[in-house]
DNA sequence: AATATACGCAACCGATTGGTTTCTCAAAAT
DNA sequence: ATTTTGAGAAACCAATCGGTTGCGTATATT
């Protein structure tokens, strides 16, 4: 089981699913009906979302709601960090770039 | 082939590759080196990632250069968009109930 | 010209994935 | 008390994945 978030948001159906239940706590059943599928389905996904941690659960009665964890989230974010400082200094090295050239045409 | 950046960012040996040209363009058997796997896994993951075109590709005589693409990498940063939104306007509202609170307190 | 190197491609293999169907159980509704 | 409903668990299946080995080819080196 090598449940980890990057693995976890790799497949599409699960992505929807993160977007569905960001805005509120949601039951399988209510999931599913966003879907072409079975319940059991969107159950396989839910548990693999849960065990990766992206997703709480709550009993109430014989109802589960599922909540996303955005704190979870955010650990996709930290990995990205890196790239960002990346795409911003190569920015900033073009400004620096079109300045010195710009100087030059004077 | 439901080549997608997620489906490309989902494995970890991926990611490392993702991570090591990110700071300068390297050939196959260069990032080969370090994994302990062979070359030929490696060009898989190559292939992968050029098919999803996180990766571009600069052909030099024999070899071929491996240069991440930023901008790909930007398509996951605007995936988070909608969830930096929400947690974002989360702690908002917590700085509110606790500006609220002190308040009440006075 | 002959050999070595860098690389992609194809065939194959076991493990994992996403899905279905069937079963069971507990909570609600009748 | 019986039936309906919400949901996890298990068994199964085809498709995909990550890896290996072997091969072909173009560029360098000798």
């Amino acid at each position: 089981m090598r449940r980890d978030i990057f693995q976890a948001i790799a497949d599409p159906t699960r992505r929807a699913i993160i977007a569905l239940i960001a805005v509120q706590a949601m039951t399988p059943n209510a999931i599913a009906e966003n879907f072409q599928t079975t319940r059991q389905a969107i159950s396989k996904h839910l548990r693999i979302l849960t065990e990766c941690e992206l997703v709480i659960t709550k009993q109430q009665g014989r109802e589960i709601y599922y909540t996303l964890e955005l704190d979870k989230m955010k650990e996709i974010d930290k990995w990205l960090e890196q790239f960002r400082q990346l795409w911003e200094t190569r920015y900033s090295q073009l400004d620096e770039l079109l300045t010195t050239l710009k100087s030059k045409k004077k």
